[in-house]
RNA sequence: GUGGGUAUAGCUCAGUUGGUUAGAGCGUCAGGUUGUGGCCCUGAAGGUCACGGGUUCGAGUCCCGUUACUCACCCCA
């Protein structure tokens, strides 16, 4: 075959949807149970919008971005990320007019051009929970709650939340400032990447991996040191929250992210045993994005988390032993020629409208064949139709579990079905 | 964008110092006397040995290139 998945795209086969389908029920509980409510937006948007919102320099509008020009000649963006789309609909609508803060969560694929790796995909698909319109300390705790929350509704054992403030607009540039005219007088020490970090963004230089340059970080200026007085009791009352419910959080004075928007509180939750690709959640306040998009002041948090890397954690962690199984048939259908498989037809309809997981034998198959293939589907019970079935106008049915075997009447066949599955 | 590793059946892998029609297990399908699954037995289907060059009497095996996959850096979910 001349086709294969593009790269860093995968295909989430059946046998691998039921661990889906567990963390899909549990954000969407947990998201209900904080009075967060769905929202829907489009997979792509106009390319400004990321540029302005995320950030020019940030890493994924520079090089990460799945940009085209459609067939009108506007740019378009699949979405790297969900926070900026949020923000822009939230604008768009009016949202602003509801009681704040507007509580929203939404699912789905977000896009960015990267190398793949172990959990690591170029598609990939995104929880994302944001409450906007609020700045209370109180709303980053709920925000976090919910991550907590979900971690421990999927069972989740060794995580790591991380957490730091990175200051806002009022007191960030003094501390970017104290940072550079630290780094720079021991410029020549650092790697080439750290030099470009100095220039470009020097924030980032605290996250630098490269072993020559964690001396350096370990002496930087912490940022905690100079936040504005907002700030420094924000983050305060947070952690107070934190303590209280008995939070276990690292504080973090490395954590920085990638994005631009995010001021005062910054968080990420660490997974062990999915590789190198550990962050099972990022995320943090955002109360310049509004404002950066064209809007009016408008402060904003919340957080993603990536189903892919959630599942490679459950499959990891949970184990065995709650490893979600596929659905089973109760009742499959096997028949001998052309007139039972008419009638075979026909009460399978029949017990479907009555709700019972019903499916059938297809071609002409014996009948071993088709036992056989009930058997690995893992039906309950088979259903037999030959010439002396229709003759009685009964059916055999047996139970693959205890083998045992009984006529049963056409007509009391859905009744019969629904009794057993209630007994057992 | 930069490194390392890998590439043989749908899946997991064997394939001996290069030597005839390339193997196993699992899975799929079928058969093991009339219309009954699991265990067991038998059989079948399924492979341009990633692709292109080269060395050689002879290449799945050695060499070079390409591509893909993968892990890591980077960045992040």
């Amino acid at each position: 075959m001349s086709f294969q998945s593009p790269k860093g795209t995968k295909d989430v086969l059946p046998d691998e949807q039921p661990y889906w389908e567990r963390v899909e029920t549990a954000a969407r509980r947990i998201a209900r149970l904080y009075g967060y409510e769905r929202i829907d937006l489009p997979v792509f948007e106009d390319t400004g919008l990321y540029k302005r919102g995320v950030g020019a320099g940030t890493d994924i509008v520079e090089k990460e971005m799945y940009t085209f020009e459609d067939k009108g000649g506007s740019s378009i963006t699949l979405r790297p990320e969900f926070t900026a789309g949020v923000m822009r609909a939230y604008l768009e609508n009016g949202l602003a007019s509801w009681p704040k803060p507007v509580k929203v969560w939404s699912i789905g694929p977000v896009f960015r051009y990267e190398r793949p790796q172990a959990g690591r995909f170029r598609q990939h698909t995104q929880f994302n929970v944001e409450a906007i319109g609020e700045s209370d300390p109180a709303l980053d705790f709920e925000i976090m709650s919910v991550a907590f929350h979900l971690y421990e509704e999927l069972g989740f054992r060794n995580l790591s939340f991380q957490i730091n403030s990175i200051g806002c607009p009022k007191c960030r540039p003094a501390y970017l400032e104290k940072l550079s005219a630290y780094y720079r007088s021991r410029e020549d020490g650092l790697c080439p990447d750290c030099r470009q970090r100095l220039v470009r963004n020097p924030l980032r230089l605290l996250d630098c991996k490269n072993p020559g340059c964690q001396a350096g970080i370990a002496a930087a200026p912490a940022i905690s040191d100079s936040l504005c007085g907002e700030c420094e009791a924000h983050f305060r009352a947070l952690r107070a929250y934190l303590d209280d419910r008995k939070r276990p959080v690292t504080l973090n004075h490395r954590l920085v992210r990638g994005l631009d928007y995010y001021t005062k509180t910054v968080f990420e939750v660490w997974a062990e045993g999915i590789g190198s690709q550990n962050a099972v959640c990022g995320g943090g306040r955002y109360d310049g994005l509004a404002e950066a998009v064209g809007g009016p002041a408008t402060p904003g948090v919340g957080f993603a988390s990536g189903i892919e890397r959630i599942v490679l954690t459950l499959k990891q962690q949970a184990a065995a032993e709650t490893a979600p199984s596929r659905p089973k048939p109760a009742v499959y259908f096997a028949h001998l020629g052309a007139d039972a498989a008419r009638q075979a037809v026909t009460l399978l309809a029949e017990c479907r409208a009555a709700g019972i997981e019903a499916v059938m034998g297809f071609g002409e198959r014996s009948l071993k064949a088709q036992m056989r293939e009930a058997n690995n589907r893992g039906a309950a019970r088979v259903a037999v139709i030959g010439e002396s079935e229709i003759a009685g106008r009964v059916v055999q049915l047996k139970s693959m579990e205890d083998g045992g075997q009984s006529a049963v009447p056409w007509a009391e066949l859905t009744a019969t079905l629904k009794a057993k599955e209630a007994g057992a």
